[in-house]
DNA sequence: ACCTGAACACCGTTCAAGT
DNA sequence: ACCTGAACACCGTTCAAGT
């Protein structure tokens, strides 16, 4: 059977989390399809197009944040992290794609909105969700990266790490919802 | 004569700035050096040092903060941005670095330490200075980025734009210094 | 419509050999 | 001590040609 533009995506996915980012070449990923690498070209524009369909996956359905601006930024953090610690390196392919400004540039709109209809201003809201993000992106940024690590340096209980990796998340969420509060004050 | 060790340094800051972190490849900074490639790895034992020993350079004589605690981060913060801001891509190339444990890993330890002596406890003190480094990477991080594609969208005035940069980077991390004070209530 | 094969212009790194 | 030359094992992408 022919291959279909979602089977490239497939496998590709499977390659980063088996393999990470950097051994997901084009090559490679053909040779995993049983395919020249040229054919891949015909179902897909180049590399950095699958890798923005592939941002899309990882965050496909994440909700807005809702609720009460406090407790619905937090989860929504919290469901951020947990769709990204879904892939394997997906922080640095997420941060690279929009920085590209190809995906997942649009990841702030849902906290601004919600900061806004909170009560801050259209500037201090973008900052903050903006904050926000960057702060979420590169939590997960480096416990991904220590997980590859682990096993060079000696690793310790996985358990046990991914649960101090998640209370430092949550804890450094809090520090800045409390920065937000206090913005609202002075307001 | 022959070459140093500090020449091939000094030439690969010099393409980093001039062209960005994806066109530094070892063998455009041989020829850019007018030698082979494989000469270069008497100099220096692999990219990887190679590029680890950038960092160092940019990270310079970057002074701890000290003073009073709200004030001496803030100013920490600003003279990390400036400091990555005089050349190109360093956001990315200090949090790859940052990612393999190479260098630039012990960043946070200046601002953990003030704030200890300010009164946190030792794991608040290490969180906030993570989260304050990641937001500091995140932001110079998009913002070379957006630097970076301003030719290609239509680049609006440079200096309007570096100066609406600035008030976001201080914006953003006013919100944190915010955040860590109101922890320090609640200890 | 879908894929192959060959080519182009690249990479980082190693290593014997030259001076 | 410092560098060359050639090689190895890779990249992403294009494009005529096949079916």
């Amino acid at each position: 059977m022919a291959l279909s533009r979602q089977d490239v995506i497939d496998a590709a996915l499977g390659i980063l989390d088996e393999y990470g980012l950097a051994d997901l070449t084009m090559r490679r990923l053909a040779d995993n399809l049983q395919v020249q690498a040229s054919a891949l070209y015909w179902h897909v524009k180049n590399k950095q197009s699958l890798l923005a369909e592939l941002v899309r996956c990882i965050l496909d359905d994440l909700p807005e944040p809702s609720g009460p601006w406090r407790t619905g930024i937090a989860s929504w953090a919290a469901q951020l992290r947990e769709r990204l610690m879904r892939h394997r390196d997906s922080a640095d392919l997420v941060a690279s794609m929009r920085a590209l400004g190809l995906a997942a540039t649009d990841l702030d709109d849902g906290p601004a909105a919600l900061l806004r209809t909170a009560g801050l201003s259209e500037q201090q809201a973008s900052l903050a969700s903006q904050t926000l993000v960057h702060l979420v992106l590169g939590h997960v940024y480096e416990e991904q990266q220590r997980v590859q690590l682990a096993p060079l340096t000696g690793a310790d209980a996985d358990e046990e790490a991914a649960r101090a990796a998640g209370q430092d998340f949550d804890g450094g969420v809090q520090i800045l919802l409390a920065g937000i509060a206090s913005s609202f004050a002075t307001v």
